[in-house]
DNA sequence: CAGCTGTATTAACATTTGTTATCGTCTTAG
DNA sequence: CTAAGACGATAACAAATGTTAATACAGCTG
């Protein structure tokens, strides 16, 4: 737990100083958490007060659409995920996340970073630098769709994810890239000797 | 000119207290230009060094992908565009932008971000709501690539953009929701009265 | 241990979407 | 004013992707 918040600390501190005693009041918000597999983490309908941050295990984040699941992100170690829209704007989230395996999460609550914006000295920018951050995942997976084949976005999948591929069902990892698990599977056995 | 301006700062008091002398000093740094229909505002292969505000007429952000164009984002009058990773990082950007009407832009060159970042009161706070706006945008166009057929994006795509449809070339709509320009005219002409 | 459930593969078929080509209209540059 | 080019509609065809169903296998659970 203690080892969870200093990671936490020292991905933040990448991007500002913050004093021990800032620190001291930010993390005392701070939700440690361990779940099991499978276990729904934050379910849909409510606004997403909190950012996760995963210490151990592998985090789903999916949408109900029409009735079969839309799976947008998989949060892996040492990595935040959360419904950024509905945190920042209060609004209603429809996105369900998921412990893939048994995990260890830290929940950051809302009020911590409005701590953060309102005394750290530095939490505005701490704030930009995460929405920028956020932003530039965003934009990735925008661009992949825009100019990549299902076969390359895969490519790319096992690139940016490296070890996912292995710990996650590959129909989750189909709808991550908007195509169906069969097609999937015939992209894995007959198209990519092609590459 | 003058009016532009001014609503550049009517845009950003919305996000921040912004006094006198910071947006003097702010201010000194936007460049405006009037463009011509079909003008190139800014071509691929550099960094992005502008945000581009739209007082008049419309800015089209595409990408050159294997030899076609793919249309982003269609930057209406009153909103900004620029290519916010290349902006923010400093990297090369691939996007091009480009005028659809003679437009009346103003440029807002990243020394005045640098400014705001360091100087003005609230300066770090509007880099957050920025990035945070600029965020939803692209959150909203995954959902959509995500959950909706191409017939629903278009018709999103008129609700978001009212006066497109009448002033864009079809397209370029096509483009920016992801599809051939034959499959939308069939779109349109089919499959639109059974909605 | 036995049965159940979740998962991946494969085949057959259906649907969606893209590509190419042609035509008519409109716009634009000279 | 005129010719060239841009644009959109349409048809015919091709390719990509989805759907359904059957099967096999692994892992879990009682």
């Amino acid at each position: 737990m203690n080892e969870a918040y200093d990671k936490i600390r020292s991905i933040f501190q990448k991007y500002i100083d913050i004093s021990d005693e800032e620190w001291q009041k930010f993390s005392s918000y701070f939700i440690y958490e361990e779940y099991n597999k499978k276990d729904i983490i934050r379910d849909e309908g409510s606004i997403c007060t909190y950012l996760y941050f995963v210490d151990k295990g592998i985090l789903r984040k999916y949408y109900i659409d029409d009735g079969d699941e839309k799976t947008f992100h998989f949060a892996m170690e040492n990595t935040f995920t959360t419904d950024y829209e509905s945190y920042l704007h209060r609004s209603i989230s429809y996105f369900v996340i998921q412990a893939l395996e048994a995990s260890s999460i830290v929940k950051i609550p809302m009020e911590a970073l409005e701590y953060a914006y309102s005394s750290m000295e530095h939490g505005q920018k701490l704030g930009r630098l995460l929405a920028e951050d956020y932003l530039f995942i965003f934009s990735k997976k925008i661009k992949a769709i825009y100019t990549k084949t299902p076969l390359e976005r895969f490519l790319s999948f096992k690139i940016d994810f490296p070890d996912a591929f292995e710990r996650v069902p590959q129909h989750y990892i189909a709808s991550y890239l908007n195509i169906s698990s069969v097609h999937l599977s015939r992209l894995i056995h007959n198209d990519m000797q092609k590459v």
